[in-house]
DNA sequence: GACAGCATGTAATGAGTTACATGATTAA
DNA sequence: TTAATCATGTAACTCATTACATGCTGTC
């Protein structure tokens, strides 16, 4: 009769079973390891850890830095088999929240200029992405990365981090180098054969035959 | 001093722009359009759609069917400079919500057999991705898009969907292979060797030089 | 000895979901 | 004519964020 878990509780949970740590740490782990595919502010991790606590999944250890408080959170037995539990339930799905894009959709409400400033943070946030991608690699390469046993593992997440990246770096040049050539967003015959040729190209590329469509 | 909006209420007054619509006719539209990039639940529009109208950005004509109420909702011109203004402001920035990539992360805590069913997760939707992509490139190769005089935009939605999916359903798919030939999630020598090689692999093929890293 | 940045939280508010309910329409 | 499914919502609850507050620690 154990507690179930929603993903971001078994995020906190799975941070814990590394490893005993302060919200504070947590709120650490989680940006370097789970920001890009489950974000969350931090004043969550706050308040969710102690519910975790409250329900005895996790158990404080009260402390104090001078006269401020210190709190240790562990995993306890029951978070371990609650995490477990997790685990070998149904996995939920994939979703973006992926604003440039969603702008790119309404685009013909504003301007060229909104629809290029879009692209840029989407091309910044690869690039940062991409950063953490580079020093996660070379960490992994050296052997120095604190959860080297698991590179076996880790080269997952890796992969799909970097690709992700790359691959919303590539879009957002795209993006930017054929808009960059318009002078508004207006349609034009030549914009419009360019588009469906490029949508023929994606679809023989990823090897989509559109005829196979359902309808 | 027009209303500022959040992205999920832009997404409704953006697709309110296209034409007049029923809070249903939303949710489909929604679930069409901005499914992947903006997911929300469908109770959700009936409540936000009600908040735009009583800040004026949309106006309701309530009829009936038979003794059943229906609102159709149009944009007002408020709305239409709120739409204007939200394209105009700073764009957010782009994330996953991926709980197959969350439960890899956390995979050894768990069974071979939890991180096979994480990967098929990812398959299935990358899947569905895949097959609306094919519908949606067919009917824009045919000329027959309801929006098709903005194929000039949409190539650019549609790009980033098709080419994710097709990450996704790759990436899934290497992972299925890997982890299949293995009888348990435990590291041993041949699987580091076979990471560490992949990471190298990939650090190459994107032109990252993990010498680089910023640490 | 003060300023910047790290560490440690709380409160208030708002966003989002799940579960429920029920009328209309269509196909067997 | 009944079962399924489409259409149209509401209520209750949980999740998540923003804004605030303040103590520590190192550096100039």
């Amino acid at each position: 009769m154990s507690v179930t878990l929603s993903p971001t509780r078994a995020a906190l949970l799975g941070q814990l079973a590394w490893r005993p740590q302060t919200a504070y740490e947590l709120n650490r782990a989680l940006s370097d390891n789970v920001r890009f595919i489950w974000p969350r502010a931090h004043s969550h991790v706050y308040r969710e850890i102690k519910r975790l606590a409250a329900h005895g999944l996790a158990s404080a250890d009260r402390g104090a830095t001078g006269r401020r408080p210190r709190t240790v959170y562990s995993i306890t037995d029951e978070g371990h088999a609650a995490l477990r539990e997790w685990l070998a339930s149904d996995p939920g799905g994939v979703a973006l929240e992926h604003e440039p894009l969603l702008r790119v959709l309404f685009a013909s409400s504003g301007t060229r200029e909104d629809l290029l400033a879009a692209a840029a943070r989407a091309r910044a946030d690869a690039d940062e992405m991409l950063a953490i991608g580079r020093a996660l690699g070379a960490r992994y390469l050296e052997g120095t990365h604190q959860r080297q046993g698991e590179v076996h593992l880790r080269v997952f997440t890796f992969e799909y981090l970097i690709r992700w990246a790359a691959l919303t770096a590539e879009w957002a040049d795209a993006l930017a180098a054929e808009v960059g050539e318009w002078d508004d967003l207006h349609p034009t015959a030549a914009k419009r054969r360019r588009a469906l040729a490029r949508i023929e190209a994606l679809l023989a590329a990823e090897g989509i035959n559109p005829r196979d469509a359902a309808r």
